[in-house]
DNA sequence: GGCAACCATGAAAATGATTTTCATTTACAG
DNA sequence: CTGTAAATGAAAATCATTTTCATGGTTGCC
């Protein structure tokens, strides 16, 4: 699922019941947070919510929980740079992109270009897809010397 | 840096002084496990070394040095099955392949082909590539229904 | 309105993978 | 041999993430 603006975030509610309709205020700020900050993570996420969103701050434990319950439902993806911590991205088609790291300095550069279609059609005869990740890591320009 | 055989092991000494070869036990045994054990995790490692070979038994300590020391130089490189533990494989041309993860069941279906070399070339103008890893996840066959 | 059930929340505690510390042993150079 | 540096393992520390638990809010239903 995508969000391209508010509103269709507010289509995106969870019934209770047959006749309720609910809104998670984390689900709300952490999705606004991931739209201003790349490949977050959970702390990151609760810093900028603290620092931005004064009406909007959520503890750590619940921007975990949130991120979980985007993650089971494949709208944010998971990121993994091998530092330790898991990041985390929309996963939108408006954002599709790819990531190089660098071993030395930790330097994130974007790939925009995605070639992996045929690949991905192949497995999708088998499997329902939810998301992929392709990470490059090696050592940048300036860290070669 | 590839090993095809454990000759090829021999000739990955470490000079302590322009004299010196040493060769570091652990560092064996954790490749030699890793020949054996599919991405597995730093623990899995050590468990099949004292099963498999009791004159190999490393510490689990020892395990992730050897792990990290393997990574630096882009012997070994870490996989993320999003699954909380970082799991290793053999950098290697032979071994090289993908992965899909069932979100559901953790099932792991090795995906062999890898058409990315086009991106790669075009990165390896800038950057130092020491490896790449992909991973398609999602619902796997059975866990659809 | 008011009760009951459910859900969201946050603080603190627990967990678990990984790293660090530290004392001991091993291996090599001289 | 002997001194030095690296390797090792057990235990402690660290740190990201999850769980527990107590509380308050929201909705459905009477």
């Amino acid at each position: 699922m995508v969000f391209k603006s508010d509103n269709d975030f507010q289509m995106m509610k969870t019934t209770r019941s047959p006749h309720t309709v609910k809104t998670v205020k984390s689900v709300h700020a952490v999705l606004e947070a991931l739209q201003q900050v790349n490949h977050a993570t959970a702390q990151e996420i609760t810093d900028w919510l603290s620092v931005s969103k004064r009406d909007n701050e959520i503890s750590l434990t619940s921007v975990y929980r949130a991120l979980n319950h985007l993650v089971g439902k494949a709208e944010v993806k998971p990121l993994n740079f091998n530092d330790g911590q898991v990041r985390y991205e929309l996963n939108t088609q408006k954002m599709h992109h790819h990531h190089f790291v660098c071993t030395q300095c930790n330097h994130v550069q974007v790939v925009d270009v995605c070639p992996f279609e045929q690949i991905l059609d192949t497995l999708r005869s088998t499997f329902l897809i939810q998301y992929h990740n392709f990470e490059v890591i090696g050592l940048c320009e300036s860290c070669q010397n």
